[in-house]
DNA sequence: GCCAACGTTGGC
DNA sequence: GCCAACGTTGGC
């Protein structure tokens, strides 16, 4: 079997990926149909983004900064780690001098939606999941943006999440996928 | 609005 | 390299 191919056959992963309604919301993505997810200014999620974060893997995409927090609805990513275009970009608020093109520092990976969660999962029923007691997610004080899930917390969330999918734009609700 | 947690910056 | 000061995140 080929490298490629493998790597198709890679166990697709879960992550969640945090932004501020007020910023961009999950309804912002879904009347985009497609977006970059940039302006990812942290280290350890921009390695996530860069080296693990793959084509096909799911995102819960979760409301943050907002009550309550909630996960909002379900994406994919459709466009693995390229450079995020906002660093280079002097009049983006994401700008950082210190890149340069072809040493770039931060990058962007592309997502679409998939499904809306509705109603939204809120952060206490998650918390309501022994299989999330010592999630990253729940973890108090984290603040990574961009956060991987176990395979365990990604069912266990997928779960909770599968009756509520609506499917967007008035079409019949996505056919879920293997394993979920 | 408060504040805990954490990352970054910069003086030394 | 240490660490205090400061800024940001994000739940509550």
């Amino acid at each position: 079997m080929s490298a490629t191919r493998r790597a198709a056959r890679r166990r697709r992963r879960s992550w969640i990926f945090k932004s501020e309604p007020s910023v961009y919301s999950f309804a912002d993505l879904v009347r985009d149909g497609r977006t970059l997810w940039e302006g990812v200014r942290n280290h350890q999620a921009r390695n996530f983004l860069r080296d693990e974060v793959a084509v096909g893997d799911e995102v819960f995409f979760y409301h943050s900064s907002v009550s309550p927090p909630v996960i909002a609805g379900l994406a994919r990513v459709v466009e693995a780690a390229y450079p995020d275009p906002t660093q280079f970009d002097p009049a983006s608020p994401y700008h950082d001098p210190r890149a340069l093109p072809g040493a770039p520092i931060w990058y962007a990976v592309d997502i679409a939606p998939v499904a809306a969660v509705a109603p939204p999962v809120r952060r206490d029923e998650l918390k309501g999941l022994a299989a999330l007691a010592d999630s990253l997610l729940l973890k108090r004080g984290c603040r990574l943006s961009i956060l991987p899930l176990t395979a365990a917390e990604g069912r266990v969330i997928t779960r909770l999440v599968r009756p509520r999918l609506v499917g967007l734009g008035g079409r019949a609700r996505p056919r879920p996928g293997p394993g979920m």
